[in-house]
DNA sequence: ATAATTTAGTATCGAGTCGATACTAATTAA
DNA sequence: TTAATTAGTATCGACTCGATACTAAATTAT
């Protein structure tokens, strides 16, 4: 029975803790709520099949009626728009507007975890990293839950020559900065 | 310029996220919020100098005011007891009640971690830690936040036998037990 | 083709968080 | 003794969040 794993659960939820706190102090000059801001982060990071309200809730972890208040106040203020979908009439599309693009360039939030990882050893974080990560894709497939990756770490990303990539799943081409965004659909390879 | 903390930032805020969600779907079922389980987790590991509203409101980085209103709930449903300090009596003491201890004790919060960590090497894990808990130092440092570290890992924990050990900061005896709990004045070796 | 079902999203309600502000009471400093 | 500080509580308003009930569009079954 290894103690190391619970270490490692209860440095995680400490230090999500503190970020969390440190969000809500930063976006709450803005009169916003941390999950404001995770919901704008998702959105700009989102490929254009997974920029959804229903996409946006899953990847929350909260169910679409919540994620709908929270896109009615971002609405308000300005830093999300929203848009009816050209095929499927009933699914609304969701975009940073340039007003939120902007508060999310000015925020700035990882510059105070840029400084407080500075001095610890690249050996030593390539093996966090890869920890975390494993961790992550195995909860999430307890949960049957997404695992909003990027593109290019997915089973249905093919590579078909220098420039361009095509998704086996939604049949569609694929440019390169697209395959940097993070889908709903992903699988990881 | 690397990315690699960058990247670390995002896995444990997602990670945070999702744990936070799972708590929320435990916790949920027992007409409980997230911050609640935060609370009990707190007040099952914080030391005598440490189980006080005002110190738990440090640990959540929430105000005073708002952890007021959390106790409320919590004493209302009886996981909770408060009651006055001897010698100051303006502060209330806290500790969980028989119930909270046994509420605590069937949740089993990490036994999905514990799963999902199973198969990653004990080296990588170790690295883990290692740079999570260097990260959470050097933040909490950045903030003036504390630490709440364990007493043993405190620079005021001097070890006076083979089964006693003292506090100089607060000039007191600690039992063994004792130093393997949490305190507000911690400060890491 | 029509009806039933599923899916995407919204509206409303109630309990709770959370910060801000204002307050009480106990302790400490001047 | 008085003033300032500290620990905690009470109240208010904006917001989260799940639950429930709803609309409208799309899909499936008949």
């Amino acid at each position: 029975m290894l103690k190391n794993p619970v270490v490692m659960l209860q440095l995680v939820e400490r230090l999500g803790n503190l970020i969390r706190a440190e969000m809500r102090r930063v976006i709450g000059q803005e009169g916003l709520q941390p999950v404001h801001l995770e919901a704008m982060l998702f959105l700009n990071q989102a490929n254009r099949f997974s920029n959804t309200p229903q996409s946006l809730a899953e990847f929350l972890g909260v169910t679409k009626g919540t994620v709908s208040q929270s896109l009615l106040l971002l609405d308000r203020r300005g830093l999300v728009e929203r848009y009816q979908d050209e095929v499927d009439r009933r699914v609304v599309r969701l975009r940073l507007s340039q007003q939120g693009e902007q508060m999310l360039a000015e925020m700035q939030p990882a510059s105070l975890w840029q400084s407080a990882t500075r001095n610890i050893s690249a050996n030593r974080i390539r093996n966090g990293v890869a920890a975390l990560r494993e961790t992550l894709y195995m909860l999430q497939s307890y949960n049957g839950a997404r695992t909003f990756g990027v593109c290019n770490t997915c089973i249905y990303c093919q590579r078909k020559s220098q420039r361009t990539h095509h998704c086996a799943l939604f049949a569609e081409r694929l440019s390169g900065p697209e395959t940097r965004l993070v889908c709903r659909e992903h699988v990881p390879k």
